[in-house]
Order: structure tokens, then C-alpha cells, then sequence
DNA sequence: AGTCACCTGATT
DNA sequence: AATCAGGTGACT
């Protein structure tokens, strides 16, 4: 589920759904939703409080409160925000919900139970994800930025898009699919990669989340729970042994950083 | 720089 | 029973 597309398109439906809306109150299913905080912070920072704004950082939910506290929701691997009409409606997997004054509830579903909520002085956030990299869809994400930040780095290519300290939101999918439409080797040093390639990644990283995050938002926005949440084919990611639609290769699976790299050795070197 | 722990559920 | 999962931070 969540990269950044899917982080955005939480972001948006929560907009549509619950802007305005009051809390009434806060309750954890399970304490560890808010480790190291606790839910009775949660919820001193949240009870009565309105939603003012909702933002996006990178793969951090930014949910600002009137009375001066901000939400930081993470979805980690398998978390999902939703508004529900009432909360006797929510799912076993509900870690944390909020009880809404009109009677809904914003759930917090995670059947992982990796995800986190925390809240902070919304002016404290700064400094909370200060060690966060650049927003690659913002217009200060520049070809140059992505060849200094390369340079620095003698890591695999593929761990570097992943590092949130350099770029903020790219994450297992979304690397490697825009590593396969430059047409580059994941394995390759980062530091070893002519300038010239690293403009075109820079556009295909670009390109590759602007249209999932189109494809997520219409996905998440569409009513009932999605299950599909990437509702356009990925090129390379979870096809290991298919055929490569350019070329025609296997596509292979390889480790990487403790996690799956999957990559056209024929299209990518 | 690499490995592991945090959790549960789906798949092999 | 074993392996894998889109993330991250705390270890070695």
C-alpha cells in the first residue's frame, strides 16, 4: 500500500471526509500505536480539538488540530486512514480510532500493527522530520539535486532512491519501476552513474509517482475499501520469471538491502 | 554498511 | 512449517 501515491491519496480523501470535523475521542486498541507516546497524550492533544489541515511529508500523514497539536500518522507497511460512519462499523484490524462529534469515526487501520501516530506542537514538527529529504514532486527536486546526492554515494542506485534522508516518500515499488524506465542497473554505485543518466531517472521518478498518485487517488477515493491499490500495471515489480514487455527477458528478483529488487536484466544495465 | 526487530497475514 | 510482504529505526 503506502509509498508516496498512496500517502497522497490518504491525504486527499481525508481532505474531502473529515476537514472540520471535531474529535470527541481518542481510543487505542492497542497502547503500542502511539509507543513512545501514549494514547493519553494522543488524546489530550486531540479531544476537542477540529481538524484544521491535512499535509503530506514525505510518507508522513500531517493532520493539524485546532489548539495547537498536529497529528503525525505513518502507515509503515500496512496501515490505511478512513472515515467510517460509526465506530461500532469498525474492522478487527482497527489499531486506533477517533470518534467523531458528528458520530463517524477516523479509523486507523493496520493489520501489520507497525504504524504509528504521535502528536506533537504543530510548530515542532519542523524539527521532527527535519532529517526528511527532498519532496520529489515539488519543483525543488532537480536533476542536479539527484547527481549531487548520487555522487555522495557509493551505494547500490536502488538503495539510495530508497533513503528517506535524500529523497522523501520513494519506496520499494516505485524505486524499482523508476529504475527500470531509465533503464538502469539497481546494483549499480551510485557514484558511478554519468550525469546524463541520472536526468533521465530524475524524470522517471517524477513521471512514475505523479501517475500513480493519480491512479492512487482515484482508487482510494472511489467508495468502499479499496483492495487494488495499485490499479496500474507495474513493469517490473512482483513479476519475477514474466516476460519483460520491452525486451522480452525474465525478469528477476534479487536481495537488496534486506528487501526484493525485482529488475529486466536486459533493459536495465 | 549491513542485519534485525517490530507485527500479522497471505502464500508456498 | 517456512517464507514473504510496499517501512523504519536501532542495533552491530
Amino acid at each position: 500500500m503506502p509509498e508516496l501515491p498512496e500517502v497522497e491519496a490518504v491525504c486527499r480523501r481525508l481532505r474531502k471526509q473529515a476537514l472540520g470535523a471535531e474529535i470527541a475521542a481518542f481510543q487505542a486498541q492497542r497502547p503500542s500505536v502511539a509507543s513512545p507516546q501514549t494514547p493519553d497524550d494522543i488524546a489530550r492533544a486531540t479531544d476537542g480539538a477540529r481538524l484544521r489541515a491535512v499535509r503530506r511529508r514525505g510518507k508522513n500523514i500531517l493532520i493539524d488540530l485546532t489548539g495547537g497539536s498536529t497529528l503525525r500518522v505513518h502507515l509503515r507497511m500496512t496501515g490505511d486512514l478512513y472515515v467510517i460512519p460509526d465506530v461500532r462499523f469498525r474492522p478487527v484490524t482497527a489499531r486506533a480510532w477517533f470518534e467523531l462529534s458528528d458520530g463517524r469515526a477516523l479509523i486507523f487501520d493496520d493489520s501489520r500493527a507497525l504504524g504509528k501516530i504521535h502528536a506533537y506542537p504543530t510548530p515542532e514538527i519542523e524539527n521532527v522530520l527535519g532529517h526528511l529529504g527532498i519532496e520529489p514532486l515539488s519543483k525543488a527536486f532537480r536533476p542536479e539535486t539527484l547527481i549531487d546526492a548520487a555522487r555522495k554515494s557509493h551505494k547500490p542506485v536502488k538503495l539510495l532512491l530508497m533513503d528517506q534522508t535524500i529523497i522523501a516518500g520513494l519506496g520499494n515499488i516505485y524505486a524499482a519501476e523508476a529504475l527500470f524506465h531509465a533503464g538502469i542497473d539497481p546494483r549499480l554505485p551510485a557514484n558511478r552513474i554519468r550525469a546524463a543518466r541520472l536526468r533521465r531517472l530524475h524524470a522517471e521518478i517524477v513521471r512514475v509517482l505523479r501517475t500513480a498518485v493519480q491512479s492512487a487517488s482515484i482508487a482510494y477515493m472511489s467508495p468502499g475499501r479499496f483492495s487494488e491499490a495499485e490499479s496500474f500495471p507495474l513493469a517490473v515489480y512482483d513479476r519475477e520469471g514474466e516476460n519483460c514487455g520491452i525486451c522480452g527477458r525474465r525478469i528477476r528478483r534479487i536481495p537488496q538491502g534486506g528487501r526484493s529488487t525485482y529488475f529486466c536484466p536486459g533493459c536495465q544495465r
